[in-house]
RNA sequence: GUGGAUGUAGCGCAAUUGGUUAGCGCACCAGGUUGUGGCCCUGGUGGUUGGGGGUUCAAGUCCCCUCAUUCACCCCA
């Protein structure tokens, strides 16, 4: 049996990498006050639809939605916020003191065609802060992302920003941007035609050539902004300077969901090829009332891990797992194997990584198993020994071993085994 | 959804103009005298050449279909 399109496995050192990447977002988040959530991975359908967009990329074509037994339409999340702001509404977080703090990961999906950098199924951490118009806290957003970014050695990455306003200034903006590519119809590619009438801003995403000239003349809604967006936009601009991260504004920026008020941002990887966003994110003000909640601004952020890896990995970042002490439990002549089930407990019980061969071996082939593993240190039962009482003990990295007595490893393994 | 490239053992590759039993490296397993690893040596397991159909005396090699992978467009993490 294949697995589906666009999805895979993860083990082995990919799996120890993911493990690590958790660890550190889980750090990252605690510290700035964060609280970790987990929301389902599917949702009733509308909850996207509503809040992402009705006519965006996402909820037009690369949703997996389907009907459960009752005929209700279910989808596997194509993102994180909405989730989690319906668990804010569903939960009451509102009634908690002060400004609410989320943070999460899990798998994603969206029914792309897959490439370099894009799954069908992938994993994102996000964040969201819910409950403050101040852009203090759409900096902080950024801030501490970009520190993970950083702890996580990634270099060679920028910061793009751009204002996408609100309900008012982006009505009046839309408005002019319609008439503006209407008059301009005849250079324009029959996608963005079609986007100048349903989406308009969503136009400026083109890699048409030709489309991109006739934008060289359009008016950016970064400059349109209405005073209270503009006051906004340049404190942020003012506190990304005052904690010394470089940005790029970026008037062309438009996210791929509805929601997003404000700021929005993008961070890319310079080794990534094609797809380079890293993460993604912005101000949603209006998103907790378009759900039916109490209406609180909010700022979020999401971040591909899969691609976060995968720049680590082109950048030849390395990662330690934490490796304990592996012991290899070995055996020679006839022994009893209740002896090593309550040796293999006894280890475990010790917080001690412990391997045996199952299967009947040679020493040799068990010493070879042992090496090829990894394992630091081999405890031979021996037959002859063990008429005595001991058993070998032998250090795998040094290549040297003594004998100790079985009653003084059975009661305190620890003093035996170093470290 | 669109376009290009590619599909041969677990992984990486080879197989002259279609021509014997499809090879090699790594990995895996077992040995290299009685109970000691890493190096080395020897041997072994493992493939319906992605799947299906066709052309041919003969197909891994040619044709068609399909599936998958991959890169790019689109969009995004």
């Amino acid at each position: 049996m294949p697995v589906i399109k666009g999805t895979k496995d993860i083990f082995s050192r990919e799996m120890e990498l993911f493990d690590h990447l958790y660890g550190m977002v889980d750090r990252a988040f605690y510290l700035s006050g964060y609280e970790k959530i987990e929301a389902p991975v599917m949702e009733y359908t509308e909850l996207f639809s509503r809040s992402i967009g009705d006519f965006t990329d996402i909820v037009q074509k690369e949703m997996f939605t389907f009907l459960d037994r009752k005929g209700r339409s279910i989808t596997l999340r194509p993102e994180g916020t909405a989730g989690v702001i319906r668990a804010y509404i569903d939960n009451n977080f509102s009634f908690n003191p002060g400004i609410t703090k989320l943070y999460y990961y899990g798998p994603m999906f969206r029914a792309e065609n897959p490439q370099k950098g894009r799954l069908r199924e992938f994993h994102q951490f996000g964040c969201e802060a819910i409950g403050s118009l101040n852009p203090l806290l759409d900096v902080e957003v950024i801030k501490i992302n970009m520190d993970l970014l950083d702890e996580l050695g990634l270099k060679n990455i920028s910061l793009e920003i751009n204002s996408v306003g609100c309900r008012t200034c982006r009505k009046d903006y839309t408005d002019k941007l319609r008439i503006f590519l209407n008059e301009n119809k005849a250079h324009l590619c029959e996608n963005c035609v079609t986007r100048a009438e349903k989406n308009p801003m969503r136009v400026f995403d083109c890699k048409n050539e030709a489309c991109q000239k006739v934008f060289e003349n359009a008016l950016f809604l970064t400059d349109h902004l209405c005073p209270e967006c503009l006051e906004h936009f340049n404190k942020v601009k003012y506190y990304l300077d005052l904690n010394k991260i470089p940005y790029q504004i970026n008037k062309r920026l438009v996210r791929g969901f509805d929601y997003y008020t404000k700021t929005v941002f993008e961070i890319k990887s310079g080794v990534l090829g094609s797809q380079n966003a890293v993460l993604g994110g912005g101000r949603y003000d209006y998103l907790i009332e378009l759900l039916g909640g109490k209406p609180a601004p909010a700022v979020g952020a999401a971040a591909g891990m899969e691609r976060i890896l995968m720049a680590m990995t082109e950048q030849n970042i390395q990662m330690e797992g934490m490796k304990k002490k592996s012991v290899f439990i070995g055996t020679a002549g006839k022994i009893d194997e209740e002896l090593v089930i309550r040796l293999f407990a006894l280890l475990h019980k010790n917080n001690i990584r412990t391997f045996y061969s199952y299967n009947e071996k040679s020493l040799k082939a068990q010493f070879k198993e042992a090496d090829k593993i990894g394992c630091d240190l081999m405890v031979i039962l021996g037959e002859e020994e063990l008429k005595n009482n001991k058993v070998v003990l032998r250090d795998l990295k040094k290549g040297e071993q003594k004998e100790i007595a079985l009653d003084q490893l059975m009661d305190r393994p620890l003093d035996i085994l170093p470290e």
